[in-house]
DNA sequence: ATATTATTTTTACGCGCGTAAAGTTTTATA
DNA sequence: TATAAAACTTTACGCGCGTAAAAATAATAT
């Protein structure tokens, strides 16, 4: 590494011995130049250490090589997975991705679509939060910016959707759980944000009518994301009250499992398989800490390497050919049950 | 909002019927502008919605407004949770912060390091991986870039350090242990990533000591950051060889401790303060699950907020002086004892 | 009303790079 | 070896904004 001072493009042609629109051409490109030239500039940039300006490449680019990717909530270590598969893929495919949590909020989820807006981004991969997003403002950004969505379908928003396939999973657990012991009550919330809930609930219902057995539908107060808590909360009113029409809980998502166990634990209840026990509970998404929850936690694993790994090839799609999507894909990926101790 | 298209700042400049220097003026200080010309400006701001390019400004600035924050592993909500606390210390501040997570790979921390020299960061907030990182190439991005570490420290590396003071809040918490039950032993990695995680370990010895007690330190296998796995295999070795040499287990942070519980469950051993209970185990660092683990988690609550803002207004003050700082500040904060059911 | 000071306008240049056009050199094809 | 095609060089302009300097104007003080 040389200490010559290179300052921009025009520096570095003239050490490399090289034209600058060349170099450009290099620099966006470096298939696009002479084998011969490429190595010219690859043995410079050994000895010189150049890099262009990313503004000035943005400022005068079409489009930038930038890629938003907003997230509900980076807290919960289950969307802070799914971003670290998606940057990834972002990243293998030579863009470079900027991650956004939208802390739960719709003003904060706005507040990223504005500021993604600011850099021009070649494309967005968005989790919206759902039944608190302002749909008809997330709808404008997704028109001016080419947009998919994933986890969380809003109607008609976004060039594409790819999530989970509700039915498929819950009915999967459901059925599991029938077979193995009393049919499950349904534990949730009773105003959801995320319209997988919803789907789930109706999923339940259906899936327990399909076995000719009884739905329970138990819905709990609370509003926001704090899911541990209102699990808890909900399971030990549930549990001091006697309220629980079986001895099976099936909780809309790992998180309330997890605040109900917590319950369970401190009522004396005890939570698994065994004759000893008292009670089953199972979950829903496979969240990183439900292997180690007492008892571990049955629950049903989202595939979440197809889900980004689509989102990723549709936008990337979209962008490389600078459309829009002639019909709104939205596809859904089938669950797999993971069977542990808790149920 | 007209629809009139302005597409730079002399369009709106004419629109508003101001100069384009002042147009300029304006958005970088509102405030150096007369008022009644800002009053202008913002009037024509809401009916013509334009935003200066930001490709173009950071082009021509000395200095950009973006501060990349850098945390180890996003996954960990712990670390997901601070970084939100700073991030809105940023965005308060009038700054753009970008985060981005090292995953748990020195690779992968000096691929972000090497990101945010791209984008010309007027500074960062760099909580290294410990142990783990490429100490010497940390160093030199300090040198170049305004840098200020927290949560590990790096010795001699960026402008400052804050972090936890780990003397105080180990004997805290061994103090505690011993004067309720049992000395507790010590749980530990054998080979921590974490720098924290060594002085945890000669703070607990010394806070024994101190107590006139003989210290125990059980030093587990396991590299990496899966630290709720490690403690789980830990846990189930110790129990069911029964190498435990006290009833009481201070873990070496909570994600240990979460993984050690979940042995103890397994393995049909109560976790307690209760009569009926065989081991108390404890851990550090107030991770938003410990209040949920079965049963909930004794520890000690890193000041966060604290750490965060001195951090942040460190790195500010640095940016604004555009100095370095004479001598590197290391400040750490103190714990608080976080009594639930567990020990 | 006049002098003084604070703002704004006008004019102009530069930032670093994308990119188009025309001419030149190199490589591939026959 | 001639010819066409591909790649490169030279030249030049534009992107949108920061910013400096000088001139013009407005606000404030005397």
């Amino acid at each position: 590494m040389s200490e010559s001072k290179i300052k921009n493009m025009e520096d570095f042609a003239a050490v490399s011995g090289i034209s600058r629109p060349t170099i450009s051409k290099y620099f966006n490109d470096p298939d696009s130049v002479r084998k011969s030239t490429r190595a010219r500039i690859e043995a410079a940039l050994e000895k010189h250490d150049y890099r262009p300006n990313i503004y000035a490449i943005n400022q005068n680019r079409r489009q930038t090589k930038n890629i938003g990717l907003v997230v509900p909530n980076l807290t919960d270590p289950f969307f802070a997975g799914i971003a670290r598969t998606i940057e990834g893929m972002i990243v293998e495919a030579g863009f470079n991705p900027l991650l956004l949590s939208s802390h739960a909020g719709p003003e904060q989820e706005l507040a990223n679509l504005e500021s993604l807006r600011a850099i021009k981004p070649a494309g967005v991969l968005l989790a919206p939060l759902g039944r608190a997003s302002d749909h008809e403002r997330v709808a404008e950004f997704a028109e001016e910016v080419p947009t998919v969505l994933f986890d969380a379908n809003l109607e008609g928003v976004g060039e594409a959707f790819f999530g989970s396939d509700n039915d498929q999973s819950i009915e999967l657990i459901v059925e599991y759980l029938c077979r193995t012991g009393e049919p499950p009550a349904f534990f949730e919330m009773k105003n959801p944000i995320n319209p997988n809930a919803y789907k789930r609930r109706t999923a339940y219902v259906a899936a327990m009518e399909r076995l000719d057995q009884e739905p329970h539908l138990i819905q709990t107060d609370g509003e926001g994301w704090d899911f541990e808590e209102i699990g808890f909360k909900g399971g030990t009113r549930l549990i001091e009250n006697r309220l629980l029409p079986t001895n099976t809980v099936l909780c809309s998502n790992d998180r309330l499992a997890i605040g109900f166990l917590s319950a369970a634990y401190e009522n004396g209840l005890r939570v698994g398989l065994g004759a000893g026990s008292a009670l089953r509970v199972a979950g829903h998404d496979n969240h990183p800490f439900s292997q180690y929850t007492c008892p571990s936690l049955t629950t049903v694993s989202q595939d979440y390497d197809s889900i980004g790994a689509r989102s990723v090839e549709t936008l990337l799609a979209l962008i490389e050919s600078e459309t829009r999507a002639k019909e709104r894909d939205v596809t859904l990926f089938e669950g797999r049950l993971i069977m542990r101790g808790s149920a």
